[in-house]
DNA sequence: TGTCAATATTGACGCATGTCGAAATCACAG
DNA sequence: CTGTGATTTCGACATGCGTCAATATTGACA
């Protein structure tokens, strides 16, 4: 059984900037894995493509030219995205959509949120 | 020689919204060190615990009572911090205090905005 | 049904990472 | 200069991660 599910909505409503006050430990263990997932170059593009392809989705085949990465990599690298919830999936004939998910991108967005105070 | 060096700024001054235009592959190699650096629970906690205590910078004694890890780890996520120049280091007698360096956070954050616009 | 194109999964490989205990620095007090 | 507490570095270990080639799956269409 692979438990390629992705994570629905509970670590996305939880926070609030870094700076205010002291993360607690389980808000920190459903954010991280967001933050890990993009802390890599091919996801980090992957992530940024599909935001800014338009209609905010792009299948597979739109975003190999851009990587000198293998096709099983790519696919690798985008359910790494869809696992943690960063992205949404949905299959149309052939093809396989992936769609950034603005919650969870606004999740982690507020984590910075006036970090600008100090 | 160790390379415990603080990576200057070049890294934070070129940064737009990840939605606006797929970011480019030197930016993506640029940033995602950052947000690697902050995809570890402890290293997530370290940095709220810095950006939110008094001063917006802590002493290692200050930070280790928070954790079950030994302080020769804690010391190691905060070198992994200090090395991507998410924070500063200075010593101040037998103290080390590190504190977040804003616009390194800011240079982050700016990933996010207007991301919610998918 | 059978073939083809798009995507996912598997298995393997090296390399990086988180963690610890032990040892080394570093700075101050006596 | 010796000792003591704070912090870093070292060495080692297990685990995780990025990557690929090979294979499997899925859906469209003849």
């Amino acid at each position: 059984m692979s438990k390629s599910q992705c994570a629905p909505d509970e670590a996305l409503e939880c926070c609030t900037s870094l700076a205010a006050e002291p993360i607690d430990v389980e808000q920190a263990e459903k954010i991280a894995p967001l933050l890990k997932a993009l802390g890599d170059p091919a996801r980090l593009r992957l992530m940024s493509l599909i935001l800014s392809h338009e209609g905010g989705e792009a299948c597979v085949c739109d975003l190999l030219p851009s990587f000198d990465l293998s096709q099983p990599t790519i696919s690798h690298h985008l359910k790494v995205l869809h696992d943690v919830g960063l992205v949404g999936r949905e299959r149309r004939g052939t093809w396989v959509y992936y769609s950034a998910r603005p919650a969870a991108m606004a999740a982690v967005g507020s984590l910075f949120d006036t970090a600008v105070l100090a």
